[in-house]
DNA sequence: CATGAATGAGTTTTCATTCAT
DNA sequence: GATGAATGAAAACTCATTCAT
């Protein structure tokens, strides 16, 4: 019984995540005013408020589910047994793979003030997973041995930059061929002197 | 005369600049209201609108004068006649250094949806330059023969990044440091392997 | 049959009461919506609808249920019988004592507005009662001959003051001085000057 | 100039005071919004709030300004050279003049819940100038030596009660024998008894 | 009868913009 | 040009009441 409360409890706050959504990505950030959620969603205004505290309760909700499979997906990468260098192209693959389901809607997750205020972290958490990588790659001896602090930060705005400029642009690439040109990048950047390959670090 | 009257409404102007900066570094974006920029700047509501149209008019000077010195900085190091290699350092210097002196201000200018309505461009911007030295690099040689527009953008992501990480950073790295990492970086995910050093593009 | 539902009725009606004055007394007038104190009654809140047919009725349940009992025992003193005198102590007995048992409970019930609305007339009622003390003991010969409605009130309000001084205050009196000292007043105020005890009014 | 705008200031302000008023009056405290007090005064919501920083802020000003007058000519009564039995009388007075001008108004002064919270004072203001009456009354020697503290408190609520009784009577008495009346209650419950008018208290 | 989600009118408050002085 | 009071549209949020299950 509480199983079927909750079961509806979810359908509504699913269809109030679509509605939020939708406005988000034709009007834009500006414009999601919980009348026009709630109107988007074919509720009553006051009906949100059954579902979420506030404006900001729901805003966190539209975030957290919305980046919430990208860092699910992270993490096992992340945690997996695969190589740097696996886990480097796992992650760039993912990342874009993303971003060409959520297009409009992630403009609004990477640049949105209000949102930066409640999810600060987010930003860093990318560094911080490229971070772990370079010093996994660093250790397996194939990356040269840099700041792993420093360059996971200067990969992750990389990639940060391109799926920012993907999401707005006319004539976007093709998912593989920007994942393979920023794996090269990537490895260009990272590996060690051919000169040194017989070096043990 | 015109000169004269010329010349009054630039000093206004600056002073609702100042005023809107102060604002916007001390309190942050939502408390930036026409009446406290006027407050701020000792002049009324109203007159505000004899220099700017509108809030938005106003948004977009502060951001443009703002960004200008950097944008202007940037755009003599690319006319200049260095080589690649010496434009790329002058330009991640000019900006960490520009970093240093405006710290607060960024956070605004970075992060704002409502800015970056204004100003898509300013965030390719970049991409630009730095495309243009990638591609200058090439020709000049010293670049692997890359896709100098990819690069450009996944370079200025990377420092953008960094940018951004140390602007809310506890303890920020000193400005040189920072400058001599990145751009260590930059070269080795440019540099044309030592062992086709002979080759020509 | 109809009698077991009257039971089950007057139950619930009870549950709901015990469940607004415990919101009214824990949280004051303004917190008192319909959702809490379905809430704190353990009920749904459409259910309070099955015993009341708005908020307005359930307010004048609660207050009629809580100033009742103080009623009919003020009733049941007017209708004894009692001389004049012995009737005022009981009245005054009557109210302290029953102040002592709902202190928080009546702050809302003697200066709510909304409620006032309702019940403009409880708040005159004291007064008639003591009218009509005040008339008996005139009749008897015990009180000097003032007009009784003007007197009525004047003690009434007397009461009150204390009453409501008393619910507020940090280091309330024992019930039993209260009652004396004001006792005391009253008779002052109203015994027939000695020199006059063999006139007859 | 400033003295130009301090009186437009203040004018607009009574303006919203009389609008505030005369809405609480006709319609009572639950429709005193902010929109029908705009529309009462003929201004709009918004400009309510460049003279009020918030509801609560009005209300406190109402109320201020209702009750000032009536608080200023008791606090000159009793600041006066006058004996007790004068001050008493003048008290008395005082109250009942101003209730026959403001009539409606009071019943929300004297009954508002949102109100009492924001001046829990002024109702034991009475009570304490009432005290210090009786107290000098004692030290005059014309009142019996009785608890001042309780006897101001049920003074005051003597006058309070009839004070509200006329406030919505159909009838009112005339407000000198209404004064007349109430004086003689007092001076009977505080007199000294004849026959110990030798005895020490 | 019990439930509690849905409703939507109503309330306070903010703020860019206008305009009379 | 300068001023700042006036405006009013728009936003977030509340809550008594209804009604399908």
């Amino acid at each position: 019984m509480a199983r079927l409360l909750e079961r509806r409890k979810t359908l509504m706050k699913n269809g109030i995540y679509d509605a939020a959504v939708a406005v988000l990505v034709r009007d834009g950030f500006e414009a999601l005013t919980m009348e026009r959620v709630a109107e988007e969603a074919g509720v009553a205004k006051g009906s949100l408020y059954n579902y979420f505290q506030n404006k900001e309760d729901l805003l966190e909700f539209v975030h957290e589910r919305t980046v919430e499979p990208l860092r699910q997906g992270v993490r096992e990468v992340l945690e997996s047994k695969a190589t740097a260098t696996d886990k480097l192209g796992a992650f760039i693959a993912l990342c874009f793979e993303y971003l060409d389901v959520r297009r409009g809607l992630f403009h609004f997750l990477f640049n949105e003030h209000a949102i930066h205020k409640l999810i600060s972290k987010p930003k860093t958490e990318g560094s911080r997973h490229l971070t772990a990588i370079v010093r996994q790659g660093i250790e397996e001896g194939v990356f040269r041995p840099v700041d792993p602090e420093l360059h996971g930060t200067l990969l992750f705005g990389a990639v940060r930059q391109l799926f920012e400029e993907q999401l707005e642009s006319e004539e976007p690439w093709a998912v593989e061929d920007m994942s393979r040109a920023v794996m090269d990048f990537f490895l260009n950047a990272l590996k060690r002197p051919p000169a040194l390959l017989d070096e043990k670090p």
